[in-house]
DNA sequence: GCCCCAAGTAGACGCACGTATACATGAGTC
DNA sequence: GACTCATGTATACGTGCGTCTACTTGGGGC
């Protein structure tokens, strides 16, 4: 949890507003998407990036402000769709891996879902955002290799629901699916390969 | 919401002790499902009961045991695998809707999947039905039909990703997955069985 | 070298939560 | 018809929460 691990160029200057906003930040991504919205207060939030409460609200003015920043996923991931369809499974799995490992807990489709329940607004982003970068460009390509609309939506939503489980399975209830990142993508690719390919019964 | 429509033997008698707790227990079910564990206050639950906080405490010890009594899924479904093979989704499936419909929002399955990051004891219990009811009757039955042990293994464990996922899509999230219960079910039905069938790439 | 404002801390306020306690009340018993 | 105890209510208490206000501190510009 050390931030700097020195010989790095930069002085160990303290009283630095970005970084401090972006030390607030990843330590919300990471508890929200571990405990959720309700059980993370503020304060710990504020221990967690080694400051005080009241830096919170300086910085993003309430803890509703705070969700707000961090949920609201930049996040592309639509362009792993690119390219032959029988890898689109294999790609998928792979951004997701390779996401969770560089952002540790702080999916923010993670908080995005775990919060959904509770405050309205995040089922609202994200369903947008899964409308945006899953849900729509997997139907535009299912149709161009000639699935029907209704089929294309279904199978698409599959892998939505696959997701979202895969990430809750994972990262909060935990053993679920194999070990190690290879297996683990391997695991993702050829369920969702599997989920866009069937035929339906 | 009104409880007895008239017309049933019993009279309208007030002061039921086992009417009431199970009126708070249902209440808690459909609220915890619906918007989790942290963000119920037990004002809330007493309030859809119709009665007062205190006899929450009273009926069930405290907001935890509540919370136990709740989650302690006595659902027995590994049933439904039986038969034969190629029905399982679609029995899996048929078993989850008609479960979702007598019980509102108030799937148990969906309570422990919301609580399991802050409360480690639900994450337990789910761990637990997960691999009595479906994942260990779906790796025994995969096992006598020829597939590796470590396969079964990860099929099974897809499938309930992707019933996990399921249950969050509908009941939180939302519009996910087709409407009406017969085009639901194919489509769980359907996708399960996707992911119990499908060749590993 | 002093100034000054941004960066950060300390502490308190009001509120909602979970829970405990004291009180009311009605249905069954004799 | 009075008794009585389970059933239910009213209310208060302590705690932890999000947030606000007042104060301190340090670093860059002149």
């Amino acid at each position: 949890m050390t931030e700097e691990p020195a010989g790095a160029p930069a002085p160990p200057r303290t009283r630095d507003a970005g970084r401090t906003r972006t030390a607030i930040a990843d330590a919300a991504r990471a508890l929200f998407a571990e405990h959720g919205y309700e059980a993370t207060p503020v304060r710990t939030v504020a221990a967690a990036a080694g400051i005080t409460p009241g830096l919170v609200t300086r910085y993003f003015g309430s803890k509703d402000g705070l969700f707000l920043a961090v949920s609201d996923v930049g996040l592309r991931v639509s362009a792993v769709l690119d390219g032959p369809h029988e890898g689109i499974g294999a790609r998928m799995a792979a951004s997701m891996v390779s996401r969770w490992r560089q952002e540790g807990a702080g999916d923010p489709v993670l908080i995005l879902v775990r919060a959904a329940g509770s405050r309205p607004e995040a089922a609202h982003v994200l369903r947008d955002f899964l409308e945006r970068e899953t849900t729509g460009p997997l139907v535009t390509r299912l149709r161009a290799e000639g699935v029907p609309e209704a089929e294309a939506r279904d199978r698409a939503s599959a892998v939505d629901a696959f997701v979202m489980g895969a990430v809750m399975s994972r990262r909060v209830v935990d053993p679920v699916g194999p070990d190690g990142d290879e297996a683990l993508a391997a695991w993702i690719g050829s369920s969702v390969q599997a989920l866009l390919d069937h035929a339906r019964s």
